[in-house]
DNA sequence: GTCTATACAAAGATAGAC
DNA sequence: GTCTATCTTTGTATAGAC
């Protein structure tokens, strides 16, 4: 991937997590990056395929991060957990980003279908891996479990994404702190 | 208020609901209504203005549904906390529909400023009448209590708009149900 | 790969007749 | 109050030169 097509995912990226989708223009991805708006055509030939490149991007990044600690034999229930928590308390800061699929999900019908499925498979994903996590740690007793394991995972999920919306509208970052606080003392 | 200017907002209520406000035309609107594109702004100048009616009647309705177990003395925290879960419960069916005030919030930094305060206000509202609930139920002892009053209310109000988030993304009504029945397991 | 130029549709909004 | 007609800007996208 060349070095502009990566720079118009970063720039996507941004814009999408500051204002949504729909209201993301060409002529923005074009100032913010630097190039005429015929020159983003060339790498992404519609607006839906850059779309859908840059939820990719985006749900391979976030897993990438999950990695390390997945692979390490010692880690525990508690490091995995802390290790998911780690990008959502990065948003703190003065930019007020949310998920970029969190942004998504409150425009889906407006989305072009070939973004939907990106959308859906990163929800279901991310539940999926917490999901699996409180279930192993319910076997081996490492957690605190109130409800299935698929039930937690629902909460924490949906909880964080709520944090980012909340922190946004209320303009506070401590809104996230809360949230993780609160979970982190449910199951530890 | 005219019965077209009240058609426009219910309308206009749904379509963001579905889709967000960006995407919203007022083409869309018109042919739901049934008038042409110019009769809109006799109703309401701009599409800020709607946004903002839209927001505030959506906020009022709301409100207007919990005054019941609110002005009934004999109502316990329980029956108060049933209530605030009913809207999020009704949510369920085929349109997938999120909170209008989540939709709005994933878009914030395309919306109209006078738009912006009033999605703040709604977020504000809603978590301090759960604060208020949670604060009072501690003082009485009606809810087990683990975390600080605005914690935990910070905790519920975001895993239900997260709930919604989800259960769109992956079409499932089960996500409610189990983020309202594992909030339920943690008070009750 | 990036540019200029342009096509074509859709956007929000206004004027003025009825 | 609602309409037709129109304005102006902006949107996504393409053709073809460099």
């Amino acid at each position: 991937m060349s070095e502009t097509a990566n720079r118009i995912i970063e720039v996507m990226t941004e814009l999408i997590q500051s204002r949504g989708y729909s209201a993301v223009s060409y002529q923005d991805i074009s100032e913010a990056v630097g190039i005429r708006k015929a020159s983003i055509h060339y790498h992404y030939p519609s607006k839906a395929d850059l779309g859908v490149a840059v939820i990719r991007a985006y749900a391979a990044s976030l897993m990438e991060q999950l990695r390390e600690v997945e692979e390490d034999a010692n880690s525990t229930a508690q490091d995995k957990l802390n290790a998911y928590f780690e990008p959502y308390l990065g948003f703190k800061g003065n930019d007020r980003h949310v998920c970029l699929c969190g942004a998504l999900a409150g425009e889906y019908f407006a989305l072009p279908e070939v973004m939907q499925v990106e959308v859906t498979a990163f929800f279901a994903a991310h539940q999926k891996w917490l999901a699996d996590l409180f279930a192993a740690s319910q076997e081996s007793g490492e957690l605190r479990m109130s409800g299935s394991p698929v039930q937690v995972a629902r909460l924490f999920f949906d909880a964080l994404q709520g944090a980012l919306l909340a922190r946004r509208a209320v303009d506070d970052d401590s809104q996230i702190d809360d949230v993780v606080a609160t979970l982190k003392a449910l199951v530890f």
